[in-house]
DNA sequence: CACTAAACCTGGGAGC
DNA sequence: TGCTCCCAGGTTTAGT
C-alpha cells in the first residue's frame, strides 16, 4: 500500500503523538512481524526506551531511540500503523502493539508482508535495503541530470524504472503511472529512448505529483490509513490509476491497462506519447 | 546483466 | 447463496 506520500503522512500524523514518549511494553500477537537479531528479545529492545526522532527514506519509516537504536518498517501492501490515546483493542490483523507511557501504538497488516526490524545503535548505516536506495524525489539529491544519467542506455521500459527503488525510492503503482500521465509518456517507453525534454517532463511530474499526494493525504484505495486512522484524498485526484477502460478525464477516448513487469498499468493512448 | 516468475498472505469482487 | 478464479498499493529471491 503505502507509496512516499502514504509514508509522509504517517510520519506526520504519528511524530507529534511518539516523539519522546517512552515505550513501556511491546507485545507481539504474530511474532514474524517483528524482526530482531538473534538473542536480542523484544522486550530487551525497546523496553524503557524513549522516541527520539521519526524520520522517512523511500517508502520506510525509522523510528529512532534514545540509545541509538532504530525500528525500521517497511508497510508492503497493507501495513498500518495506528496511535490510540486510549488503550483499544487489537484489530483482525493487528500484529504487533506498543504500549507507550500515554496510549498505545498498533500496527495491523491483512497480508502480513510488512515488518518492523529492530536494528541495534550503531547498525543503521549497514542496512543494505536502505543502502541501495535511489535518492528522494523531493529532496536536493534528485536533479535532472542525475534522472537523465541513470536512465541513458537502459532498454527497461519507463514505468518499470520508476518503480526501481534504487533509481529513485518512493514511487509506487499508484504514483508511477500517475506522473507518467502527468509527464505524456507512454510506461512501455524505452528509458533510454526518451529526449531530454521528456526527461525533464517526467521529473517535474514525478515530483509534482509525490507532492500532491502528501498534500491530499495520500490514497485510499481500501486498507491505507494515516496514524490517527484517518483516509486520504488523493483517490478523487487520481486520473489513470485503477481507471482502465474508463474515459480519459482530458480526452475523451479509453483508457489502456497493459501489464508491465508484471504490475498492472494504465495510460491514455492519446494523451501519453 | 536483464527480465520473468514465484514467493510471501488475505480478502474483495467478478463470473458462473 | 456459494464456489472458483483473478486481482491487489511491494520487495526479494530463484530461475532463464
Amino acid at each position: 500500500m503505502p507509496e512516499l506520500p502514504e509514508v509522509e503522512t504517517i510520519r506526520r500524523t504519528l511524530a507529534p503523538h511518539i516523539l519522546g514518549q517512552t515505550i513501556k511494553k511491546i507485545q507481539l500477537l504474530w511474532p514474524g512481524a517483528f524482526v530482531l537479531p538473534a538473542g536480542v528479545t523484544p522486550a530487551a529492545a525497546l523496553r524503557r526506551r524513549s522516541v527520539a526522532s521519526l524520520d522517512r527514506r523511500g517508502k520506510y519509516l525509522l523510528l529512532g531511540l534514545d540509545n541509538g537504536a532504530t525500528v525500521v518498517t517497511h508497510f508492503r501492501m497493507t501495513g498500518s500503523l495506528i496511535y490510540y490515546p486510549q488503550p483499544a483493542p487489537p484489530a483482525r490483523h493487528t500484529h504487533v502493539i506498543i504500549h507507550l507511557a500515554a496510549g498505545q501504538l498498533h500496527y495491523a497488516d491483512q497480508r502480513k508482508f510488512g515488518r518492523l526490524q529492530f536494528v541495534p545503535p550503531g547498525e543503521l548505516g549497514a542496512l543494505a535495503c536502505l543502502n541501495k536506495l535511489g535518492p528522494e524525489p523531493l529532496g536536493e539529491s534528485f536533479w535532472l541530470e542525475y534522472f537523465a544519467i541513470r536512465l541513458n542506455g537502459k532498454k527497461t521500459p519507463v514505468k518499470a524504472a520508476l518503480l526501481d527503488q534504487t533509481i529513485i525510492c518512493g514511487l509506487g503503482n499508484i504514483y508511477a503511472d500517475e506522473a507518467l500521465f502527468q509527464a505524456g509518456i507512454l510506461p512501455f517507453r524505452e528509458s533510454g529512448g526518451l529526449k531530454f525534454s521528456e526527461l525533464f517532463l517526467l521529473y517535474d511530474a514525478v515530483r509534482l505529483t509525490l507532492r500532491q499526494g502528501i498534500e491530499a493525504g495520500g490514497t485510499t484505495f481500501r486498507d491505507y490509513r494515516d496514524a490517527d486512522g484517518q483516509s486520504g484524498s488523493f483517490q478523487n485526484r487520481l486520473r489513470v490509476y485503477g481507471r482502465g477502460g474508463q474515459p480519459c478525464l482530458v480526452c475523451g477516448r479509453p483508457l489502456q491497462k497493459i501489464k508491465i513487469g508484471g504490475r498492472a498499468s494504465v495510460y491514455c493512448p492519446d494523451c501519453q506519447h
